[in-house]
DNA sequence: TAGATTGTTAATCGATTAACAATC
DNA sequence: TAGATTGTTAATCGATTAACAATC
């Protein structure tokens, strides 16, 4: 690699903003939904749930796409930040693990819309396969390879027990998956190069049980003043 | 309250080390139950999936439970921080919204055993009230104020379509429960001193679609630029 | 004691925010 | 033009990390 002037494709874009940038679409997918065409910085930081200049800090990484005096087109800025992200056309993704999570997931009817398809359901268990869960029928896991080397899936989902799961990331990573939305309970190891990504119920109830604890205990005066970590609601 | 030592009531932990402790406590139950007794912080941290320094960083905020030299009792420290997060014992918790995902979180095993005890499900659906999800008899909405009440629930998850979820936010808070988990694609308002966590499938995804995407491009030299669909919008 | 490992310091890095010049 | 609003600057705040003195 040589050198490399930050030309438009190479603006490094912080992950802070990069989380931030899936609840700007959706929030100007709200606002076109309902009729709108123009929005001001503030009217989208505040159906994002941020502030507005936080937005304007986040946006300016993408690059300028308002108008001053004016505000930004709906539709536009929704394209651009669509763009960004990747999500103009649809990524395969397969999920593995077909109990109650994998079947919520398989049922998720918001993934065509948001730039997802899925391509295969699979499950280790024999019971399960053959079976049609939200319409696509449960392959067995040694199934894998093939399927993803078939429709060039790049994203693979675990919704397995926690045990299985490191197991299931080792196949996924060999065939050259290099995404990974982790649903079980588990720390997964990956090489390098690598993105995991994790969603765990208990941590979530966890953190919010330690804020509740410290109000009964009257820790915090007045409003317990603790927006989440995760930007909570201004 | 007036003039406050920080005492050891009244320690603040940085946010980020709160969403790091259920992961320790995790990683500390699975060491103990293969029958080990002590560890070092190296090992603790590489069963977490962070560094030694920030996990000795983080647990400095608890306290000094180590010993130098030696490492740490893995039960004494489990305890010290499920006895931190809030969770020596059980929190009543109910969902609301029994769908395909509230179902899956309903049976969802792990609630018991990490400091959560399910006390009602409800939904609007008068289709879905009466069924039995999990061992459980699905309640109708109407009834989460008298609910909230005779269990003293101060968590509330909400695993209902988009377009119902402030409004299952705003009856809990009016109720007063002052921790929400939201499992809807939605942004919600509330009040100061109610804390709001967000689980975000589509979210997690396309955050996961702007790395591989960057991959795609090249724009990261190294591993994880083969097996990925062409991207298209290079 | 000598070796090991914690708890803490201080430097660095990244994220947030308010303010405002640029400009429609 | 006058009013409005963006995009950017700079200050502040919080999180991470390496290094090491304290101490078992």
């Amino acid at each position: 690699m040589t050198a490399r002037s930050s030309t438009d494709a190479n603006r490094v874009i912080p992950e802070a903003t990069v989380a931030r940038l899936p609840v700007y679409l959706r929030a100007l997918t709200a606002l076109a939904d309902s009729g709108i065409r123009t929005c001001s910085s503030e009217d989208l930081a505040s159906a994002a749930g941020v502030n507005s200049a936080k937005l304007r800090k986040d946006l300016s990484y993408l690059g300028s796409y308002g108008t001053r005096g004016v505000g930004y087109d709906v539709d536009y800025l929704r394209y651009q930040i669509a763009r960004e992200i990747g999500v103009t056309q649809d990524w395969p993704v397969v999920i593995v693990g077909i109990g109650n999570l994998g079947h919520a997931l398989a049922n998720f009817s918001g993934f065509r819309s948001r730039g997802f398809r899925i391509v295969a359901l699979l499950d280790a268990d024999p019971e399960l396969v053959g079976q049609t869960v939200a319409g696509v029928q449960v392959q067995p896991f040694d199934e894998l390879e093939e399927t993803v080397r078939n429709h060039d899936v790049a994203i693979g989902v675990i919704a397995t027990p926690a045990v299985a799961a490191q197991d299931v990331a080792d196949r996924m990573v060999a065939i050259g998956i290099t995404s990974i939305l982790n649903f079980a309970p588990a720390v997964l190891a990956v090489p390098e190069g690598v993105d995991v990504r994790k969603v765990d119920l208990s941590i979530e109830l966890q953190i919010l049980a330690y804020h509740e604890q410290r109000k009964a205990n009257g820790a915090e005066p007045g409003p317990a003043a603790a927006a989440t970590a995760d930007g909570g609601a201004a």
